[in-house]
DNA sequence: CGTCGGTCGTAC
DNA sequence: GACGTACGACCGACGT
């Protein structure tokens, strides 16, 4: 009978463990930590597993404290650099997973892992085991005879007895003679100077052996002969260094080494935090095949069509302390939506899907909306009762159309997921399910359809809609449930969370559901007036260029104005072509007649496109007014973001794009008020780097760029001019950008080395700005993120990244993201403290836009005056910094004119 | 016919 | 290449 013969697999964990962190020296997770030498290890072990299936295995790795080595030769492994710390900080969890996988890992004090295999592979061997030894190690090679084998897992090469001599020149018995000969430099093992592999192999092929070759050292002749017989007296030492001892006292004998069932639930947090996404979906894959009973069992999805399942399930909710909710409706636009269906989840696992207004044909009869939003209510509005969903905003704004106000948001995965990282991921829920549990969700398109094909939800099948809703609320209620703990490990991170993020949820619902009248003829008006200017200059160009091309084709327009009018190319795009960008165009237009009109036409087509003609097409027909969607986890930064339609760049450097901001109209009766923190990014930065002249400037309230530039220029503020003035101003945003002297000559059109001089000169004069600076990208070098005032965090793992633009782009990111950051939280806190005062005070005015350092507001004309009062102060109130904030505030007919 | 990357332009 | 954060229009290549 013949059977399989047992197989030991030994793997040098050490080797590899060096290998990888120098194969893979960028790899890190998002938090910046080191994962290379952990990936590269991993990787290797589970392709050995899959290549030898082996029955019995072990990783060894080397442990701290002397060796048998270190004692009979104190400079062993002397000039052996200590080991790095991105090294160091990787072993913890690599062992971790090595034990997780089910793997034996053996790690013994004093002895090397050499040493481990060794007496491992010797072992086996007398118990009719055969082995296989994983190393990058040539040492090893002694070890091999038939019944243990050597392979290079990394580069895939094996090597028997045969493949040893091929290799080295000399079989296996013969390998500690050659690495004696040699010596080895990387442990410091003296060998025999000049003597090289090719002398080795020579001499042992002569002799036979180091103790023959020894004997005979007087026939050698030359230098290498001399150097022989001087170092004979040490030889017998090299020897015993380079020979692997295979008697170490061992716990565990060879057959004891088998592999375990992983702990999966363990393994999934271990890949979580190195972020290792492809392991991780395998592990949740892997664990949900095995058990795939017992997860049946628990993810228990019902569909509720009957009065009494109903009664019965909301009896539960009744009593729920918190649970998840999540709404189907037939359209992203929460002004338009209609509820299709509602679905909860109390416990993880479980989840009802509650249709109301499935009408597909063969739809089956379901509850009436009407009545079971009714039932709900009281349970929506119970601010006791807590909520958890992901972008409860959204939900609440479409139950806000059915009269149902949803209180005790207390959670919200979309906004954990944010505080968390804001980096990491996008936030919506199906990123948020893979990144942190793992978890494909069943995804929108494969329920409706997607494109032309798209079908509204209320179309779709219950079998389908089903599991797909139910899915929603449960994902939501496990991601709160996995995220919280982490948002609750830094006290500040779950302020942020708690008194900003969630109070602003219902502030920005409001927002949105108000919106802001826009006159839509206006807008009309100008569109017809933008257009015939389009074609008259349209018409020019054409004339110019003696054929007519599209104007609005970047690729068609610098064929024109660089290969067939031959006009000089000043800069090219990132991917090589010439670039028509404004700047170019604007530099050309000194000399050449086309680019000037070029520039109007986009200036005016950006305008019609953009503004006039969509604007109007977004505004709802029942209310008459623009609502835009206030986006909460989307900046790095910790801004909103506002989209369909962005009101947060409607123009206004121009007399042309401010017409734009004549149409957002105040309705009879009530003005626009805007008010903006006045040049709040510098005064975050005078907080932040507490240097003395910004400081003193902003608290003399002088005119922050005049008395740049005054100081800069080393002049009196009332003998600064224009010109000197606007380059002060282009020099204090640059700061807030992290800018470079190159960068800044260009803004101004004056030289690098000139650029260069003023910034020496403003550091010169603030050398507290300087030294923020400084200090802020070395905190972000060490810490890997940077907080703004409030706590919040930006992760920056490329601030350590070898590709210079890369890091570069990290640092400068590094210096901007505090001060914009803590911006947006004082503006948050600005808005939570003037929208509470709307609910308790009642005054008629409504907070309608937010600009990212502008707040606009419908007020009544009869209580302008107190109402901008309180404006001010809430919006002076909200900040916490050294330096009071000032905010400027207009009243208008429009937002043009509130300015 | 839809998706997607590239380029450009608007805001703070 | 060189100044941070966004959204979105348009073009044109590419795939269905």
């Amino acid at each position: 009978m013949v059977m399989k013969q047992q197989q030991l697999v030994l793997v040098d964990g050490s080797s590899y463990l060096y290998r990888a962190f120098h194969a893979m020296p960028g790899l890190t997770n998002s938090r910046g930590e080191p994962t290379g030498a952990v990936y590269g290890v991993i990787n290797m072990i589970r392709k050995l597993l899959s290549d030898e299936t082996p029955d019995l295995i072990a990783v060894v790795f080397d442990a701290k404290g002397k060796t048998f080595r270190d004692d009979i030769y104190k400079e062993y492994k002397a000039n052996r650099p200590p080991m790095p710390d991105d090294l160091r900080k990787q072993i913890k969890p690599l062992y971790e997973i090595i034990e997780a996988m089910g793997i034996p890992l053996i790690s013994i004090e004093g002895v090397e892992a050499d040493d481990v295999i060794g007496t491992l592979a010797v072992q086996a061997k007398q118990q009719g085991i055969k082995s296989l030894i994983s190393t990058g190690d040539k040492d090893m090679a002694q070890l091999v005879d038939k019944d243990v084998t050597l392979m290079d897992t990394m580069k895939g090469s094996v090597s028997d007895p045969n493949g040893v001599k091929e290799k080295f020149g000399v079989p296996p018995e013969r390998i500690v003679d050659y690495l004696a000969l040699i010596g080895d430099t990387s442990d410091n093992v003296p060998g025999v100077p000049k003597c090289g592999p090719k002398t080795a192999v020579k001499w042992l092929d002569e002799y036979g052996s180091l103790d023959n070759i020894m004997e005979n050292a007087d026939q050698i002749k030359g230098k290498v002969g001399e150097n022989l017989r001087a170092t004979l007296e040490q030889l017998p030492l090299s020897r015993t260094l380079v020979t692997i001892k295979t008697d170490v006292e061992l716990e565990q004998s060879p057959e004891q080494l088998h592999i375990k069932p992983a702990d999966t639930e363990k393994l999934r947090t271990l890949f979580q935090n190195m972020e290792f996404k492809t392991w991780l979906s395998e592990v949740i894959s892997d664990s949900d095949s095995t058990q795939s009973n017992k997860k049946e069992v628990k993810n228990h999805y019902t569909t509720i069509l009957t009065q009494k399942e109903f009664n019965h399930w909301f009896k539960q909710v009744e009593k729920a302390k918190l649970f998840a909710v999540d709404l189907e409706t037939t359209s992203l636009d929460y002004m338009q939506a209609e509820i299709v269906g509602l679905s909860f989840s109390i416990k993880e696992g479980e989840a009802v899907y509650i249709p109301v207004a499935h009408d597909y044909e063969g739809a089956p009869p379901q509850l009436p909306r009407k009545q079971v939003l009714d039932t709900l209510k009281p349970v929506l509005e119970n601010e006791k009762q807590l909520k958890t969903g992901h972008n409860l905003k959204y939900d609440m704004s479409v139950l806000a159309n059915y009269d149902i106000a949803l209180r005790g948001i207390a959670y919200d995965s979309m906004l954990e997921s944010y505080v968390i990282d804001s980096t990491a991921t996008r936030h919506d829920m199906d990123s948020c399910a893979m990144k942190y549990l793992g978890h494909q969700t069943i995804k929108y398109e494969d329920v409706a359809g997607k494109g032309a094909k798209q079908i509204p939800f209320n179309m779709v099948p219950l079998e389908q809609a089903g599991p797909y809703a139910a899915e929603d609320a449960d994902i939501s209620l496990r991601l709160h449930e996995h995220l919280w703990p982490r948002v609750c490990e830094n006290k500040k991170i779950q302020t942020l969370f708690e008194e900003m993020e969630i109070p602003l949820v219902p502030v920005l619902s409001y927002m949105e559901r108000t919106g802001v009248l826009v006159d839509a003829d206006m807008l009309h008006k100008q569109g017809k007036r933008l257009l015939k200017r389009m074609q008259e200059v349209e018409h020019e160009v054409h004339d110019l260029a003696g054929e007519e091309f599209n104007l609005g084709s970047p690729k068609q327009l610098q064929e024109i104005l660089f290969e067939k009018l031959s006009l000089p190319i000043i800069q090219k795009t990132p991917k090589g072509q010439p670039s028509t960008a404004e700047p170019v165009l604007q530099e050309l237009a000194n000399d050449y007649p086309m680019p000037r009109l070029i520039l109007e036409y986009r200036s005016l087509s950006k305008l019609k496109s953009t503004y006039t003609d969509k604007l109007p097409e977004q505004i709802n027909p029942k209310t008459g007014r623009v609502h835009t969607s206030y986006h909460q986890a989307i900046t790095a930064t910790g801004r909103l973001s506002s989209s369909d339609p962005n009101l947060q760049n409607i123009p206004v450097r121009n007399e042309e794009g401010r017409r734009i901001r004549q149409a957002f109209i105040a309705p009879a009766g009530y003005k626009i008020v805007a008010a903006d923190y006045s040049q709040i990014e510098l005064r975050i930065m005078a907080h932040l780097s507490g240097d003395k002249g910004l400081l003193s400037a902003f608290s003399e309230g002088r005119d922050i760029h005049r008395a740049t530039a005054a100081e800069v220029f080393g002049l009196e503020e009332s003998k600064v001019s224009n010109e000197q003035r606007r380059h002060a101003k282009a020099i204090n945003f640059g700061l807030i950008y992290g800018m470079s002297a190159f960068g800044l000559g260009k803004q101004l059109g004056i030289g690098r080395n000139e650029a260069q001089s003023y910034i020496d000169l403003y550091f010169d004069r603030y050398p507290g700005v300087k030294a923020y600076m400084d200090e802020t990208r070395e905190r972000a070098r060490e810490q890997g993120y940077v907080e703004t005032v409030s706590g919040r965090r930006l992760y920056l793992p490329d601030i350590k990244a070898s590709n210079m633009q890369r890091r570069q782009y990290a640092e400068r990111t590094a210096i901007n993201a505090p001060m914009q950051g803590t911006a947006a939280d004082i503006i948050k806190r600005a808005m939570i403290r003037i929208f509470d005062w709307l609910q308790a005070e009642q005054p008629d005015v409504k907070m309608i836009m937010q600009v990212h350092d502008e707040l606009v507001f419908e007020v009544a004309e009869q209580q302008l005056d107190k109402s901008v009062t309180i404006i001010r102060e809430k919006m002076v109130a909200a900040s916490d910094l050294s330096l009071p904030m000032v905010v400027d505030t207009g009243v208008g007919e429009n937002w043009d004119q509130a300015h």
